[in-house]
DNA sequence: ATCAAACCTAACGTCAAGTAGAGATTGTAT
DNA sequence: ATACAATCTCTACTTGACGTTAGGTTTGAT
Protein backbone atom coordinates (compact mmCIF):
# COMPACT_ATOMS: atom_id res chain seq x y z
CA UNK A 1 0.00 0.00 0.00
CA UNK A 2 1.31 3.58 -0.25
CA UNK A 3 1.23 6.46 2.19
CA UNK A 4 -2.21 7.97 1.60
CA UNK A 5 -3.98 4.35 2.26
CA UNK A 6 -1.56 3.73 5.54
CA UNK A 7 -2.27 7.35 6.78
CA UNK A 8 -6.10 6.66 6.40
CA UNK A 9 -5.87 3.26 7.96
CA UNK A 10 -3.55 4.21 10.99
CA UNK A 11 -5.62 7.60 11.18
CA UNK A 12 -2.77 9.82 10.93
CA UNK A 13 -1.81 12.35 8.57
CA UNK A 14 0.74 11.68 5.66
CA UNK A 15 2.45 14.20 6.94
CA UNK A 16 3.29 12.54 10.25
CA UNK A 17 4.29 9.64 8.71
CA UNK A 18 6.76 11.41 7.09
CA UNK A 19 7.96 12.92 9.87
CA UNK A 20 8.08 9.64 11.83
CA UNK A 21 10.20 8.47 9.18
CA UNK A 22 12.88 11.67 9.55
CA UNK A 23 12.94 10.12 13.15
CA UNK A 24 13.61 6.57 12.39
CA UNK A 25 10.36 5.32 13.68
CA UNK A 26 9.22 3.50 10.44
CA UNK A 27 10.49 3.38 7.21
CA UNK A 28 8.90 2.49 3.94
CA UNK A 29 9.60 -1.32 2.61
CA UNK A 30 10.19 -0.05 -0.54
CA UNK A 31 10.99 3.25 -2.75
CA UNK A 32 10.74 2.29 -6.22
CA UNK A 33 11.07 4.08 -9.44
CA UNK A 34 9.76 7.59 -8.73
CA UNK A 35 10.09 7.83 -5.21
CA UNK A 36 6.69 6.74 -3.79
CA UNK A 37 7.07 5.06 -0.53
CA UNK A 38 5.16 1.37 -0.31
CA UNK A 39 4.40 -0.09 2.89
CA UNK A 40 2.63 -3.75 4.75
CA UNK A 41 0.96 -4.51 7.20
CA UNK A 42 4.12 -3.96 9.61
CA UNK A 43 4.27 -0.56 8.80
CA UNK A 44 0.32 -0.41 10.22
CA UNK A 45 0.96 -2.55 13.13
CA UNK A 46 4.47 -0.08 14.28
CA UNK A 47 2.07 3.28 13.93
CA UNK A 48 -0.58 1.94 15.96
CA UNK A 49 2.07 0.57 18.05
CA UNK A 50 3.74 4.09 18.13
CA UNK A 51 0.02 5.22 18.81
CA UNK A 52 -0.49 3.08 21.74
CA UNK A 53 3.08 4.31 23.61
CA UNK A 54 2.56 8.13 22.72
CA UNK A 55 -0.68 7.93 24.70
CA UNK A 56 1.25 6.24 27.68
CA UNK A 57 3.18 9.47 27.49
CA UNK A 58 6.35 8.39 26.26
CA UNK A 59 8.07 11.26 23.47
CA UNK A 60 8.26 9.63 19.91
CA UNK A 61 12.29 9.65 20.94
CA UNK A 62 11.68 7.37 23.82
CA UNK A 63 9.37 5.22 21.37
CA UNK A 64 12.00 5.14 19.05
CA UNK A 65 14.74 3.72 21.58
CA UNK A 66 12.29 1.04 22.38
CA UNK A 67 9.72 -0.03 19.15
CA UNK A 68 12.22 -2.77 18.00
CA UNK A 69 11.75 -4.65 20.77
CA UNK A 70 8.42 -4.92 19.38
CA UNK A 71 9.11 -6.23 15.46
CA UNK A 72 12.62 -7.16 15.57
CA UNK A 73 13.36 -10.97 15.31
CA UNK A 74 15.61 -12.02 18.34
CA UNK A 75 18.45 -12.15 16.26
CA UNK A 76 19.03 -8.77 15.09
CA UNK A 77 18.46 -7.37 18.39
CA UNK A 78 21.61 -5.25 18.87
CA UNK A 79 23.03 -3.65 22.31
CA UNK A 80 20.51 -6.16 23.95
CA UNK A 81 22.31 -4.86 27.67
CA UNK A 82 21.30 -1.31 26.76
CA UNK A 83 17.89 -2.05 25.99
CA UNK A 84 17.83 -3.91 29.02
CA UNK A 85 18.67 -0.93 30.96
CA UNK A 86 15.94 1.13 28.79
CA UNK A 87 13.52 -1.04 29.39
CA UNK A 88 14.00 -1.26 33.47
CA UNK A 89 13.94 2.16 33.76
CA UNK A 90 10.93 2.33 31.76
CA UNK A 91 9.20 -0.18 34.00
CA UNK A 92 10.37 1.88 37.50
CA UNK A 93 8.59 5.18 35.46
CA UNK A 94 5.86 2.91 34.80
CA UNK A 95 4.71 1.92 38.07
CA UNK A 96 5.39 5.22 39.61
CA UNK A 97 3.12 6.69 37.63
CA UNK A 98 0.39 3.79 37.81
CA UNK A 99 0.89 4.78 41.50
CA UNK A 100 0.28 8.33 40.99
CA UNK A 101 -2.35 7.81 38.45
CA UNK A 102 -4.33 5.55 41.57
CA UNK A 103 -4.04 8.01 44.04
CA UNK A 104 -5.23 11.04 41.36
CA UNK A 105 -8.18 8.78 40.22
CA UNK A 106 -9.58 8.60 43.94
CA UNK A 107 -9.03 11.97 44.31
CA UNK A 108 -11.02 12.68 41.59
CA UNK A 109 -13.80 10.40 43.03
CA UNK A 110 -13.88 12.27 46.07
CA UNK A 111 -14.02 15.46 44.57
CA UNK A 112 -16.64 14.33 42.24
CA UNK A 113 -18.40 13.67 45.31
CA UNK A 114 -17.89 17.08 47.36
CA UNK A 115 -19.06 18.40 44.10
CA UNK A 116 -22.08 16.62 43.70
CA UNK A 117 -22.99 17.21 47.34
CA UNK A 118 -22.46 21.37 46.79
CA UNK A 119 -24.53 21.15 43.57
CA UNK A 120 -27.41 19.49 45.75
CA UNK A 121 -26.71 21.81 48.79
CA UNK A 122 -27.35 24.86 46.52
CA UNK A 123 -30.37 23.15 45.10
CA UNK A 124 -31.86 22.69 48.26
CA UNK A 125 -31.50 26.23 49.40
CA UNK A 126 -33.11 27.78 46.42
CA UNK B 1 9.12 34.26 50.71
CA UNK B 2 10.08 35.58 47.14
CA UNK B 3 10.73 34.18 43.76
CA UNK B 4 13.94 32.86 43.95
CA UNK B 5 13.39 30.73 47.25
CA UNK B 6 10.65 29.52 45.91
CA UNK B 7 11.68 28.61 42.92
CA UNK B 8 14.68 26.75 44.54
CA UNK B 9 12.24 24.89 46.70
CA UNK B 10 10.02 23.52 43.70
CA UNK B 11 12.51 23.19 41.59
CA UNK B 12 11.53 25.30 39.16
CA UNK B 13 13.42 28.43 37.22
CA UNK B 14 11.59 31.51 38.15
CA UNK B 15 10.47 32.09 34.38
CA UNK B 16 8.10 29.06 34.86
CA UNK B 17 6.66 30.71 37.73
CA UNK B 18 6.30 33.64 35.80
CA UNK B 19 5.15 31.90 33.31
CA UNK B 20 2.77 30.06 35.63
CA UNK B 21 1.70 33.07 36.86
CA UNK B 22 0.72 34.39 33.38
CA UNK B 23 -1.35 31.16 32.90
CA UNK B 24 -3.39 31.72 36.53
CA UNK B 25 -1.58 28.96 38.02
CA UNK B 26 -0.47 31.14 40.75
CA UNK B 27 -0.66 34.20 41.95
CA UNK B 28 2.03 35.70 44.60
CA UNK B 29 0.23 36.32 47.57
CA UNK B 30 1.42 39.95 47.79
CA UNK B 31 2.80 42.94 45.47
CA UNK B 32 4.34 45.27 48.00
CA UNK B 33 6.08 48.48 46.53
CA UNK B 34 9.36 47.24 44.45
CA UNK B 35 6.57 45.16 42.97
CA UNK B 36 8.71 41.81 44.10
CA UNK B 37 6.46 38.65 44.69
CA UNK B 38 6.06 37.14 47.35
CA UNK B 39 4.81 33.73 48.08
CA UNK B 40 3.62 31.46 51.18
CA UNK B 41 3.77 28.32 51.51
CA UNK B 42 0.29 27.41 50.08
CA UNK B 43 2.25 28.72 47.11
CA UNK B 44 5.07 25.69 46.92
CA UNK B 45 2.41 23.15 47.78
CA UNK B 46 0.38 24.32 44.42
CA UNK B 47 3.46 24.32 42.72
CA UNK B 48 3.95 20.73 43.77
CA UNK B 49 0.35 19.63 42.86
CA UNK B 50 1.03 21.59 39.41
CA UNK B 51 3.92 18.88 39.05
CA UNK B 52 1.71 15.96 39.97
CA UNK B 53 -0.84 16.93 37.55
CA UNK B 54 1.33 17.27 34.76
CA UNK B 55 3.19 13.81 35.25
CA UNK B 56 -0.33 12.55 35.11
CA UNK B 57 -0.47 14.21 31.52
CA UNK B 58 -2.63 16.91 32.00
CA UNK B 59 -1.46 20.25 30.36
CA UNK B 60 -1.32 23.56 32.14
CA UNK B 61 -4.64 24.36 30.99
CA UNK B 62 -6.10 21.56 31.97
CA UNK B 63 -4.55 21.88 35.67
CA UNK B 64 -5.75 25.39 35.39
CA UNK B 65 -9.42 24.32 35.44
CA UNK B 66 -8.89 21.81 38.53
CA UNK B 67 -5.95 23.23 41.08
CA UNK B 68 -8.27 25.38 42.85
CA UNK B 69 -10.15 22.53 43.75
CA UNK B 70 -7.47 21.54 45.73
CA UNK B 71 -7.17 25.24 47.67
CA UNK B 72 -10.08 26.54 47.94
CA UNK B 73 -12.68 26.77 50.14
CA UNK B 74 -16.27 24.85 49.58
CA UNK B 75 -17.94 28.48 49.58
CA UNK B 76 -15.49 29.80 46.84
CA UNK B 77 -16.16 27.48 43.96
CA UNK B 78 -17.03 28.86 40.86
CA UNK B 79 -19.53 26.79 38.30
CA UNK B 80 -19.73 23.56 40.30
CA UNK B 81 -22.00 22.22 37.34
CA UNK B 82 -19.24 22.44 34.85
CA UNK B 83 -16.71 21.51 37.14
CA UNK B 84 -18.41 18.13 37.37
CA UNK B 85 -18.33 17.75 33.87
CA UNK B 86 -14.64 18.30 33.93
CA UNK B 87 -14.16 15.79 36.80
CA UNK B 88 -15.88 13.06 35.10
CA UNK B 89 -14.28 13.34 31.90
CA UNK B 90 -10.96 13.45 33.81
CA UNK B 91 -11.85 10.09 35.34
CA UNK B 92 -12.55 8.71 32.13
CA UNK B 93 -9.57 9.56 30.38
CA UNK B 94 -7.65 8.34 33.86
CA UNK B 95 -9.00 5.13 33.97
CA UNK B 96 -8.08 4.37 30.11
CA UNK B 97 -5.30 5.69 31.05
CA UNK B 98 -4.54 3.07 34.10
CA UNK B 99 -6.15 0.22 31.87
CA UNK B 100 -3.15 1.09 29.49
CA UNK B 101 -0.55 1.34 31.73
CA UNK B 102 -0.76 -1.72 33.32
CA UNK B 103 -0.93 -3.87 29.93
CA UNK B 104 2.40 -1.52 29.27
CA UNK B 105 3.77 -2.58 32.45
CA UNK B 106 3.53 -6.47 31.61
CA UNK B 107 4.48 -5.72 27.88
CA UNK B 108 7.54 -4.17 29.71
CA UNK B 109 8.02 -7.63 31.62
CA UNK B 110 7.55 -10.16 29.20
CA UNK B 111 10.01 -8.00 27.26
CA UNK B 112 12.68 -7.45 30.18
CA UNK B 113 12.45 -11.42 30.87
CA UNK B 114 12.82 -11.64 26.61
CA UNK B 115 16.29 -9.35 26.76
CA UNK B 116 17.62 -11.82 30.29
CA UNK B 117 17.19 -15.08 28.15
CA UNK B 118 18.84 -13.55 25.38
CA UNK B 119 21.51 -11.86 27.35
CA UNK B 120 21.96 -15.45 29.10
CA UNK B 121 21.72 -17.56 25.62
CA UNK B 122 24.67 -15.44 24.26
CA UNK B 123 26.91 -15.64 27.11
CA UNK B 124 26.10 -19.13 27.10
CA UNK B 125 27.83 -19.52 23.23
CA UNK B 126 30.65 -17.49 24.15
C1' DA C 1 -3.78 12.27 -24.79
C1' DT C 2 -5.16 14.40 -20.95
C1' DC C 3 -6.33 15.37 -16.51
C1' DA C 4 -7.36 14.83 -11.70
C1' DA C 5 -5.73 12.31 -7.74
C1' DA C 6 -1.94 10.89 -5.25
C1' DC C 7 2.64 11.49 -4.53
C1' DC C 8 7.27 13.97 -3.94
C1' DT C 9 10.54 17.63 -1.53
C1' DA C 10 11.43 21.86 0.76
C1' DA C 11 10.38 25.60 3.39
C1' DC C 12 7.62 28.06 6.45
C1' DG C 13 3.79 28.20 10.27
C1' DT C 14 1.76 26.85 14.82
C1' DC C 15 0.89 25.57 19.55
C1' DA C 16 2.41 24.28 24.18
C1' DA C 17 5.65 24.76 27.53
C1' DG C 18 8.97 26.74 28.53
C1' DT C 19 14.20 29.22 28.19
C1' DA C 20 17.28 33.09 27.31
C1' DG C 21 18.65 37.91 26.89
C1' DA C 22 18.39 42.91 27.50
C1' DG C 23 17.97 46.69 30.22
C1' DA C 24 16.16 48.71 34.43
C1' DT C 25 15.29 48.68 39.48
C1' DT C 26 15.85 47.19 44.27
C1' DG C 27 18.19 45.09 48.42
C1' DT C 28 22.20 43.95 50.94
C1' DA C 29 27.06 43.59 52.33
C1' DT C 30 31.19 45.93 52.78
C1' DA D 1 29.06 54.75 48.12
C1' DT D 2 29.54 51.15 45.54
C1' DA D 3 29.36 46.74 44.07
C1' DC D 4 26.74 42.83 43.19
C1' DA D 5 22.90 39.70 43.67
C1' DA D 6 18.03 39.29 43.11
C1' DT D 7 14.23 40.87 40.97
C1' DC D 8 11.36 43.28 37.50
C1' DT D 9 9.22 43.68 32.45
C1' DC D 10 9.38 42.63 27.68
C1' DT D 11 10.57 40.41 23.67
C1' DA D 12 12.45 36.72 21.24
C1' DC D 13 14.14 32.21 20.73
C1' DT D 14 13.75 26.88 21.35
C1' DT D 15 11.82 22.19 21.12
C1' DG D 16 8.51 18.65 20.04
C1' DA D 17 5.12 17.27 17.16
C1' DC D 18 3.19 18.10 13.74
C1' DG D 19 0.25 21.25 9.78
C1' DT D 20 0.25 24.24 5.56
C1' DT D 21 1.59 25.98 1.36
C1' DA D 22 4.05 25.87 -2.99
C1' DG D 23 5.73 23.88 -6.93
C1' DG D 24 6.79 19.86 -9.28
C1' DT D 25 6.28 14.42 -10.69
C1' DT D 26 3.62 10.05 -11.38
C1' DT D 27 -0.23 7.18 -12.00
C1' DG D 28 -4.84 5.60 -13.17
C1' DA D 29 -9.10 6.48 -15.52
C1' DT D 30 -11.42 8.18 -19.35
Amino acid sequence: MQIGELAARADVSHRTIHYYERLGLLTPSEREGAGYRYYNDEALKRLEKIAALKRLGLSLDEIASVIDLYFEDDSGIRGKERVLVILETQREKTDRQIKELTQFRRDIDKNIARMKRLIAEAKGKR
